[in-house]
DNA sequence: CGATTTATTTACTGCTAGGTACAGAAAGGA
DNA sequence: TCCTTTCTGTACCTAGCAGTAAATAAATCG
């Protein structure tokens, strides 16, 4: 049952990666079908055969994204030994990707689609669901953490999972205004430093 | 010396404002021009001639939400007692204002122009000027606090002031996510329950 | 009054956007 | 071998973009 017609000329999967690159630089609107063409090494007719339209060729790329700029931070968040350690090595694995030179600054998720056409709205809700579902998975941690004992019973996690999300998305921002890989790093630590003050229950 | 000629039908400072109000919904890419007269009520030779192009039409509109906008923050920083106070008052201030129902949600300067072509580079680097520019002030301000005596000497005030510009500029995300008046100043409470551990001089 | 200056309206320009029709090329199946 | 299927390249379509030319309207100046 091998496969029929004319096979692929490219390899969809490397151009699917070109593609991710540049709407991560540029952003989803800032993109063009001739910029993704011109990176992916092929014409118009290839890549509406191989990925339907602009949206869902962004929607493939993101989902890319996930999986392979995400699996760092999403790892570091199950895989370590405390709540307050897996939340440090999830900022911190971030901070160091948002500042890694071989890639656009900054987080794809939060940056490529945030402002745009009204036409465009499925797409920046398609983010920000995105967004809002990190946010949900860092509270998820955190509670664990009080059932696991090393976060105390009473925390608001919803609160803190909101406090963190907002310094991780902060530090998108300032990756793309050119802070370095330490000065992104020494945000993390402020906000570690807030940790012990931050779990302690409300008097 | 009367103004000569046929005198102007609109009123240049209103248009400006609704142009400003598009822009910060939309951002600089996402807002046509056709958008913009349609909002500001007039056609496209009118704008031209009191505006000059699209990019000196945003850029005026970004000096107009600086001295509209930005001017609360500005003063509570200013004039905030203590520079814990000043900080206080200035995240509160546009926690508040993120979240206003008459406004598009997040600020205008962190958000309306993040991504996009490379030919529109110019506008972007423009407001990471002014964001920058931001953070230096709120880095003078707490080196204020040490010379007045609020902020113990040796606080790595360049540091304090990356971190709270992270969370304010994270702050725009979450508004534009949805999260309510109430939730931002619970992310402004965290950053400030951070203040005592993050002034006190390091070991 | 007429001359000058500036704003408005309509219509247009050149360009780029996303998307597609069509003809030919390269594979498998009968 | 011929037919079917699928991909590729060229050329094209419609719509929207930023920006402007030209004619006209409304004001001041002399």
């Amino acid at each position: 049952m091998a496969e029929r017609g004319r096979p692929r000329a490219f390899d969809r999967a490397q151009a699917l990666r070109r593609a991710m690159t540049v709407f991560w630089s540029r952003g989803y609107e800032g993109t063009s079908i001739g910029d993704l063409t011109e990176v992916m090494g092929i014409n118009k007719p290839s890549l509406y055969a191989a990925f339907g339209c602009k949206e869902e060729l962004f929607l493939e790329a993101i989902a890319l994204y996930d999986a392979v700029e995400g699996n760092a931070g999403e790892r570091a968040l199950r895989d370590g030994p405390t709540a307050r350690a897996a939340v440090e090595a999830m900022l911190r694995e971030n901070a160091q990707a948002y500042s890694a030179s071989d890639k656009p600054p900054g987080c794809m998720v939060v940056l490529s689609a945030i402002l745009g056409t009204p036409e465009n709205r499925a797409v920046r809700e398609r983010l920000a669901e995105n967004r809002r579902a990190g946010q949900e998975a860092l509270r998820r941690r955190l509670d664990r953490g009080i059932a696991e004992g090393d976060v105390p019973p009473g925390t608001d996690t919803a609160r803190l999972a909101a406090f963190y999300t907002t310094v991780l998305e902060g530090l998108s921002i300032q990756a793309r205004d050119g802070a370095s890989g330490e000065a992104l790093q020494a945000i993390v630590d402020c906000a570690l430093q807030a940790w012990d003050v931050l779990v302690a229950p409300a008097p």
